[in-house]
RNA sequence: GGCCCCAUCGUCUAGAGGCCCAGGACACGGCCCUCUCAAGGCUGAAACACGGGUUCGAAUCCCGUUGGGGCCA
């Protein structure tokens, strides 16, 4: 094996599908793809499927799907075959013979009652349940498969982002490798398929240390290379306790499809925990140039939708308006809009929304009025401001605006100035009563924009509409 | 219960002994800009969990306490 091979950087993510993928697993997942971009290493998708009742191909769906659209891509992984737990037995099989050869494990048929009550016992004398031993040396050859740990001394777990973590012998039992129904367990294949895919760094949640000395034993017992680790502290909700589905929307699925753009999302993702100095917001190709594993935060982190809103407003903002539209197209079919056929001018409109709004939902929904006229008009305002004076302003505004020349926003900002100085009022008296009567609302992208990308049969059409819905009174 | 991890503004964090009576960002308040809403600019309030050490000097190192989280079932 040559230098250049022997450190190429493997890492994994590698989550059990049970559901969609939860920001938690996003977090992992990124970090993991980061430190394999960075270093020129591979990003291995291993899927933990062990639990068959739990584990559909829909699930697995869903954590591909999230995948993607995050934009992390594997190198080696599912479709290709071999990468799922479930087409693995040979080899965990094959590692226990070994083990059980080498009398680095051994046999046990202690009942569970017998256990149960030694578990207990140990906690009524305040010591750590530790398995007797009771079956060690008895030679069995069926039951459940243990490993055999050494009775004394300690093992360090040398973390990437806690640094030296030790673990006495005295508070590690020897576990069970394979249960006496013959399945692995989980800490096994872990183990098994970490080795038999070279992997070099383990980057996963924080609530995998306390399994890692015992993972770590495993690895010596085989024989094998142990890997380097990092454990990444835990997403937390709002009560700091493990977030969950009762804090609220969890799925990487679900922030897609409120909007936010993926981008923002790993931009979040990446800075809940990790940082660079004072930049908060990152592209991308700047993640992957700039992060390490080794400037990633000890402690839980709260997540923090607001801020994560924010973020996605930013990236929309820093938006390329013909990108913008792209991802909006979606939303706007969602919506139950027609998708305009001019690309162009699309483009165009989500400029003029992008840094008003921080979802791409937000941005349809600001910006319904370019695809369908308004339905009603805001009460308040109508009141307001559709009155008698109204209709005779608006009456001089459409006849001004049907005889302006170019209807860019430049000549129309110039000839609502002078009418504004005409009719001795102030520019937001005629721009409230337009705005109005064109989008139906109050608030909207600048008004001379709206108005020229409305083009002059739209906005006239929508005038008279207004017009008309006062009643005559001249 | 045992073991392990964690502890700077409400939140995400900078800070690797003097540069810190602690910096940035989100959120919040005020002001400015302004055709509305935003965005943006300026600005305000807001934190080193507590107690002991070590040191000339500690947010930074050590010990303990408290609090939170995780693993083991």
């Amino acid at each position: 094996m040559n230098r250049a091979s022997s450190s190429a950087i493997r890492v994994r993510f590698a989550p059990s599908p049970t559901g969609l993928l939860h920001v938690g697993g996003a977090r992992t997942a990124l970090f993991n793809w980061l430190y394999a971009r960075r270093h020129g290493g591979v990003f291995i998708l291993r899927i933990e499927d062990t639990d068959r009742s739990r584990s559909t191909d829909e699930n697995i769906g869903f954590i591909i799907d999230a995948l993607r659209w995050l934009g992390l891509d594997w190198d080696e992984g599912p479709p290709t075959s071999g990468y799922r737990q479930t087409e693995r037995f040979d080899l965990y099989r094959d590692h226990a013979a070994r083990l059980v050869r080498a009398g680095r494990a051994y046999f046990c048929d202690c009942p569970p009652e017998l256990l149960e009550q030694q578990r207990k016992a140990a906690e009524a004398s305040r010591e750590t349940f530790r398995y007797s031993g009771r079956c060690r040396d008895r030679g069995l050859t069926a039951g459940a498969l243990r490993l055999r740990i050494p009775d004394e001394g300690t093992t360090v777990v040398n973390d990437l982002i806690h640094g030296p973590v030790a673990f006495e012998h005295s508070q590690l039992d020897d576990w069970i490798l394979v249960r006496s129904d013959g399945t692995p367990t989980y800490n096994f294949c872990v183990v098994v398929d970490d080795v038999t895919m070279g992997i070099t760094h383990v980057i996963r949640g924080n609530d995998h240390l306390s399994n890692t000395p015992k993972q770590i034993l495993c690895y010596e017992a085989l024989d094998y290379p142990v890997p380097e680790f990092a454990h990444v502290s835990m997403i937390l909700g709002t009560d700091r306790s493990r977030l969950s589905k009762r804090h609220g929307a969890t799925s990487v699925q679900a922030f897609r499809d409120a909007g936010i753009p993926a981008d923002a999302m790993v931009n979040y993702l990446a800075r809940l925990g990790w940082s660079h100095g004072d930049q908060e917001i990152f592209s991308r190709a700047q993640l992957v140039e700039l992060f390490d594993v080794k400037d990633v935060a000890s402690s839980g982190a709260i997540f923090d939708q607001t801020k994560l809103l924010w973020l996605s407003q930013q990236h929309m903002k820093a938006m390329d308006g013909g990108r913008l539209a792209e991802l909006a197209e979606p939303f706007i079919a969602k919506a139950g809009l027609t998708v305009p056929r001019d690309r162009a001018w699309l483009a165009r409109v989500v400029d003029t929304l992008k840094e008003r709004t921080q979802t791409l939902v937000e941005l349809v929904e600001a910006g319904r009025f370019y695809f369908e006229r308004p339905r009603d008009y805001e009460a308040k305002a109508a009141q307001k401001l559709f009155t008698d004076d109204g209709a005779q302003r608006l009456d001089r505004l459409i006849k001004r605006l049907g005889e302006l020349g170019a209807f860019t926003p430049e000549a129309l900002e110039a000839l609502y100035r002078e009418q504004t100085a005409a009719l001795g009022l102030k520019l937001v008296d005629l721009a409230q009563l337009t705005r109005l009567a064109v989008t139906g609302k109050t608030a909207s992208p600048p008004l001379f924009e709206v108005l020229a990308l409305l083009g002059r049969d739209e906005t006239l059409a929508r005038l008279r509409a207004a017009r008309n819905s006062i009643g005559s009174s001249t």
